[in-house]
DNA sequence: AGCAGGTGAGTGACCGGTCACATGCGCTCC
DNA sequence: GGAGCGCATGTGACCGGTCACTCACCTGCT
């Protein structure tokens, strides 16, 4: 099933049904008709690959992500699907292994193509690592989370969400409660560098001449954020924590009750994103929002200007929101 | 940069260049290395569209789901990815409008070719709405709720989590707990037909002789989940409630708070999935776990078998286990 | 009438691989 | 020692499109 056959059938040259095809002008009507028709009555698709092969754009990108059952990064990756399906690109996926350094020869194999374009959420360890290791010849944006200054790494085009302003958001919020300081229990950091948003935090406690209590490294789960608050919540100078993200607040939250500190009387407990479930939490997490579908669109916009720099501008994300609900509240805690 | 480049490097013909790319045997050690260093030394990666136009299995397949922010179609695209990468498949995606109807014509257009390979993750209307739309010379295997009888979709392969057992065992545990009977708030239907789970549900039921109060359509998300409960909570008579999922079930729950039903005590509430979160809720979700990566890892892997005869059989899923955590107890509800 | 210019359609080469086949060489074996 | 064979390698055609070019024909102008 080939041009050629649709061709024959339409009684033209296989360049006339190329022509049909691609929209181009200087075809008669009436053979422009005829070749639908044709094109219809067969059920003719154009290959791809002969497309692409003969020098047409290729209309297609990989994203590179780890773990997609991290709500960040399955949100990222839906808006870019979004903005992609909207412009006609389609995409690829490949997940990387969360706890392994990416394979270089293993990456490129993933590529369709030398030149192939790539986004990469670089939220963690194993996305930045993928980042430095694509080819130099590759168009590539990077989700990642904060931007890099000086590094190798600049030279990419990348996109993030201010995690810096998020975070000293909610630490406000929380200082300005009447909490003596505000606990911070991270992420694991994606690079050597300080997070963008222990710096926030840090920008909210000394605004407010706060104490700065030492970061506490946690992961991404619940579970993670059940085990390292253990000790936190035994704590009963503790009063505000705010987590890395929702799912390591709701482990906070949970190692809370078991030690028996009320939530938000004895403790107040926030966290980033915003999944869908924190509102239906109990009690209803406090969390500062995270536009990442608006960062996913972004990303493909960024990487489509790259490719085709008449494209239009991506626009921009929100700001990240703080959505104050049943998880903060005034400090009542037993001590300072 | 193609195989006539490096052939020139390596002082030897495309053909030869071809053959170590393939591991073809009956290449000269001493050849096969020359033509390895010049690959390596100018970065050679071979074009995927070229090599699949001459007529080598392309190893691609398409993805069609909907939204894939559910944690159900999340976890099964990351099942179908892991398989395909191992089987080195690239793996493109197309996440499906959920509230409007597929078009057929786009659909063909997301196909990379004539041919092309899908995994439908049908577990909605779209979904479902999906497979139908697909030209019959596609091989396509569908993730679904249940097998399809009789239907022309029967056509195609199939997999499925065995739904009903799973509401079977959840309501099964909360009849042998007390409850007189078990209220059912359903996820809304992908097909015509009556949902696996309403009649696991029902058998449940009806093995215990329990009266069988009407299905509660629901949707979703947590907030139809709380819409929706909000009227089941306030009836006293109603002390257990099965849920379509695990963030239904946390919309119930909040629900429940809100009528000042306590739970367990007043009120049993159990969900479906299992999501991370589950266990961090409070209180702790009963729910039934699904094995959706293992479905996804299964779908790939019959699509596989369908390319290709000699493929590996999948392994199987694991059976829906039933996880017993606090939100439910014993009936002690206030009346019968 | 003669010619420039535009329109609609066709021809051949090419993209970067693969396949089927041809070839050259060294070996065994009768 | 030549036939027969297997191994290593090279040659030409082809996959299904696109591009640059050519060509036939019609129109309108001088």
């Amino acid at each position: 099933m080939t041009i050629r056959d649709v061709a024959r059938v339409a009684g033209v040259s296989y360049q006339t049904v190329s022509r049909v095809i691609n929209g181009h002008a200087s075809v008669a009507d009436a053979t422009r008709r005829r070749v639908e028709d044709a094109i219809d009555s067969l059920g003719f698709r154009p290959n791809r690959a002969a497309r692409e092969l003969a020098g047409k754009a290729a209309r297609s990108l990989t994203v590179l992500t780890s773990d997609t059952s991290l709500y960040g990064a399955a949100s990222t990756l839906r808006g870019i699907e979004e903005a992609a399906r909207t412009a006609c690109f389609a995409v690829a996926v490949t997940v990387l292994d969360r706890h392994a350094v990416p394979d270089r020869d293993e990456l490129r194999t993933r590529l369709a193509r030398p030149g192939e374009p790539v986004v990469v959420i670089a939220f963690d360890a194993p996305g930045v690592h993928a980042l430095r290791l694509l080819p130099a010849d590759t168009p590539v944006v990077a989700a990642i989370e904060r931007p890099s200054d000086g590094e190798a790494v600049s030279t990419r085009s990348q996109a993030w969400l201010d995690d810096r302003i998020a975070a000293a958001r909610a630490t406000r919020h929380l200082l300005g409660l009447g909490h003596r300081t505000v606990h911070y229990l991270a992420l694991p950091s994606s690079t050597a560098q300080v997070a963008q948003r222990t710096l926030g935090w840090l920008d909210g406690l000394r605004a407010a001449g706060a104490p700065e209590p030492p970061e506490v490294e946690g992961g991404w789960t619940p579970r993670t954020g059940y085990l390292a608050a253990r000790e936190l919540v035994a704590n009963p100078s503790v009063t505000a924590v705010l987590c890395g993200n929702d799912d390591v607040a709701a482990g906070v939250m949970r190692a809370a009750r078991e030690a028996g500190r009320h939530i938000p009387g004895d403790l107040s407990v926030a966290g980033f994103d915003d999944v869908p479930l924190a509102a239906f939490l109990a009690p209803a997490l406090t969390t500062v929002r995270l536009d990442f579908e608006g960062l996913g669109r972004t990303c493909f916009g960024l990487l489509h200007r790259l490719l085709d720099p008449s494209a239009p501008a991506p626009d921009p994300c929100d700001e990240p929101a703080l959505v104050v609900r049943e998880s903060t509240g005034p400090r009542r805690g037993t001590s300072g």
